[in-house]
DNA sequence: CAGCATCCTACCGGATACTG
DNA sequence: CAGTATCCGGTAGGATGCTG
C-alpha cells in the first residue's frame, strides 16, 4: 500500500488525509455509495451500478478498500464464481461522515453556480 | 474553474463528489487547517506555515478556494504588498465534516496498523 | 463470472526563475 | 511582499485483450 505516501506529510497532523486518500480517487465514492445503497453486490452488479467504470479501475479500486478494512469482499468456491461485496462496519462508520461531507458541499455548490 | 471536470459524472448522486473536488488535492487541506488555526494569515506566513509547498501550488491553491468561495482574501493597497487569507464562513462551515472524517481517518488508519 | 497484465496518456504537482 | 511564467516528470487513470 502506497497510495498514500504522496500526501503524506507533516502536515496532515490530524488524519484528514489519510481519510482522504483512503476514499479519494475517482471511483472509491462511487463504489462505496452504491455499495451503502444496495448493500450487498456481486461484481458485475457493481460495474452495472457504476456505469463507466472498467474491469481495472474496478477491481483495483475494490482491492484498495478491501485492504484499508473499509469493503468486505466474500468469495464463493463455485463454478461459475460468484464474489459478493459488501461495506464492513467500519466502511458503514464511513456515510455519516460522508453525508455531512456531502450536505456541505451541496451547500456551496449552490452558491458557485450563483455567482 | 475545471477542477471538477475529472469527476463529474452522473454517480455524484451525492454532492460529495464535488466537495471532494473542492478540497481534495495536495495541500488545499493544510491550507485550511492552517486558516483555521490562526484565522488570518498573510501569504508568506501562510507558506511558512505549510512548510515546503512552493509558491506555485500555494498560489494556485489558495486562488481555486477562493474561487469556491472558502477562503477570503483581503489585499491592501499600499506598499509593500499586504494580502491577507482567512476562511469564510463556508469555509468555516466546512470544519466539523472535516473532523468528522478525520476522526473516522484515525480510526481506520490504527486498525490498518495493527495489521 | 470475476479479474489480471500491458501499455499508454493526460494532467497534477513541483523546480526554478522572474516581476510589480 | 506577493505573486507569475515556463518547463518537466511521475503517476493516477484508462483502453484493450486475455484467463481460471
Amino acid at each position: 500500500m502506497k497510495a498514500e505516501s504522496k500526501y503524506q506529510n507533516k502536515y496532515d497532523s490530524c488524519n484528514l488525509t489519510y481519510a482522504l486518500n483512503v476514499v479519494g480517487g475517482k471511483w472509491r465514492l462511487p463504489i462505496l455509495w452504491a455499495l451503502y445503497k444496495h448493500d450487498i453486490l456481486r461484481y458485475n452488479e457493481l460495474k452495472r451500478a457504476i456505469e463507466g467504470i472498467t474491469n481495472m479501475m474496478l477491481t483495483q479500486s475494490l482491492k484498495e478498500l478491501e485492504n484499508h478494512g473499509i469493503v468486505h469482499r466474500k468469495q464463493y468456491m463455485e463454478i461459475p464464481p460468484r464474489v459478493e461485496y459488501s461495506l464492513t462496519e467500519d466502511g458503514k462508520d464511513l456515510i455519516p461522515a460522508l453525508i455531512a461531507l456531502a450536505k456541505w458541499g451541496k451547500q456551496i455548490k449552490e452558491k458557485n453556480k450563483r455567482d
